[in-house]
DNA sequence: ATTTTTTATATGTATGTACATAATAACCAA
DNA sequence: TTGGTTATTATGTACATACATATAAAAAAT
């Protein structure tokens, strides 16, 4: 009969999830009924209802209707990144962001290429070449193309002023897409540009953004050299 | 007055999902209050409020109180990658998942990883050197360092015969702790291993591992040459 | 034994109501 | 202006209630 303390769902979330992490049920078990865990804690189904759902949706458990609510097998081993916008993760670190522009062109863009963007053969885009900088140091260079089909106002963009990513993020949001983190070797030019020796190891983040499902853009992020993404959970 | 339709907040979530991403709204406005979206679907103002609170958890809404609801500045470019389990990585594009211990040691860690495992100087600790496979080819280099004094239970398994990883996740479920990724040249030693040219770029992960707020275990895992991390968000 | 039908039940969802709370906005005072 | 107080208001939360729905388990039919 432990009675709400603190706040309602909340408490009652933490409070679930502390009889999990010390293994009042394990892996599988099935655990106490809405109506049960109500009772016990004197608070109305719907508020029990609303603190498993949470926790169901960060994982750590399976409700199925009828066969009760069980504790997950596989649960704490699915942590999430979040990546971050470069500008943010900069400016967090209390350094100055900066951006420059190295090259614009409009030009045919490679098979690989073409491709993702779902292009036809001969078939030109944009493309450009970016730095961006940390307290005026090399952060991240960015290679990125644009489907100037799908995506004609790209044209008309002055990318020299506002990076394509803060551009597409404020006018073409609710994008979707994927993600592939690698770590590759890094080339001559972009080694100049990074201020990496040839060869160091880099990380590399390569997006592909839709929009409505139609490729807009494909990117490539090379980061400098000591690059780490963290996280916590 | 667009009735509800199929059901209920689901179909409210989707619905102004797709307003959201036809721009009715852009970045940082204003959208109705619950009560004008609840008298504009014809229904509860609880049943929007559920809907609005899901499309916010995903990070696409900012929902203040008496401040009302607006569309998130920063939206779509904060995806979240999952960390795989290597078995289930390895076993979900059906190669076969294999592991073999190559070293285990009950010795004294460097300053660094006593450090991070919160162990006091001149305390041993568990460390395990392990080769997980797919396919019979190396996947990942594993080096772990387990505190036994917080996890003595970890001296009497037979790290042989379970990976470290998958007995951590069945014993010691609901965990927390942090992840570093970055790119790292390989050394001499772990190239050997993971058929690796020395100075190839690898992928290392580094994660720490707490339960209860005590420090269990600390990895870093080095991945094959070409390994890729995908995410679609 | 095997398949089909029925029943029981735990979770899922919706609603009206009520009050809590945070934060803006309006007001007032110095 | 500036600073502080108060009122207003949109969201946050809780609850009782009702019905929907999936599905496991029991019962019935083959």
């Amino acid at each position: 009969m432990t009675a709400v303390q603190t706040n309602g769902w909340q408490f009652l979330e933490s409070d679930i999830l502390r009889r999990l992490q010390e293994q009042e049920w394990i892996p599988g078990d099935l655990i106490p009924r809405e109506v049960e865990l109500a009772a016990e804690y004197g608070c109305a189904r719907t508020t029990v209802n609303r603190a498993l759902n949470a926790i169901a949706n960060r994982g750590l458990l399976d409700r199925k209707r009828k066969a009760g609510t069980r504790v997950a097998t596989h649960p704490s081993d699915r942590p999430t990144v979040t990546i971050p916008i470069i500008r943010q993760e900069i400016e967090s670190k209390n350094q100055l962001f900066s951006y420059a522009l190295i090259t614009r062109e409009v030009e045919n863009p490679p098979a690989l290429i073409a491709a993702q963007l779902c292009l036809g053969s001969n078939v030109k885009a944009l493309h450009l070449k970016a730095l961006y900088l940390a307290d005026h140091r090399p952060y991240v260079f960015e290679d990125r193309w644009i489907n100037t089909e799908t995506f004609s106002e790209a044209l008309a963009v002055d990318f020299s002023a506002v990076s394509a990513n803060e551009w597409l993020v404020k006018n073409k949001p609710y994008t979707r897409g994927n993600f592939t983190f690698e770590a590759a070797n890094v080339s001559k030019d972009v080694a100049e540009l990074l201020g990496a020796v040839t060869n160091d190891a880099l990380f590399v983040l390569k997006r592909r953004t839709h929009h409505k499902d139609a490729v807009i853009t494909v990117a490539t992020l090379t980061y400098h050299p000591g690059y780490q993404l963290h996280t916590d959970w």
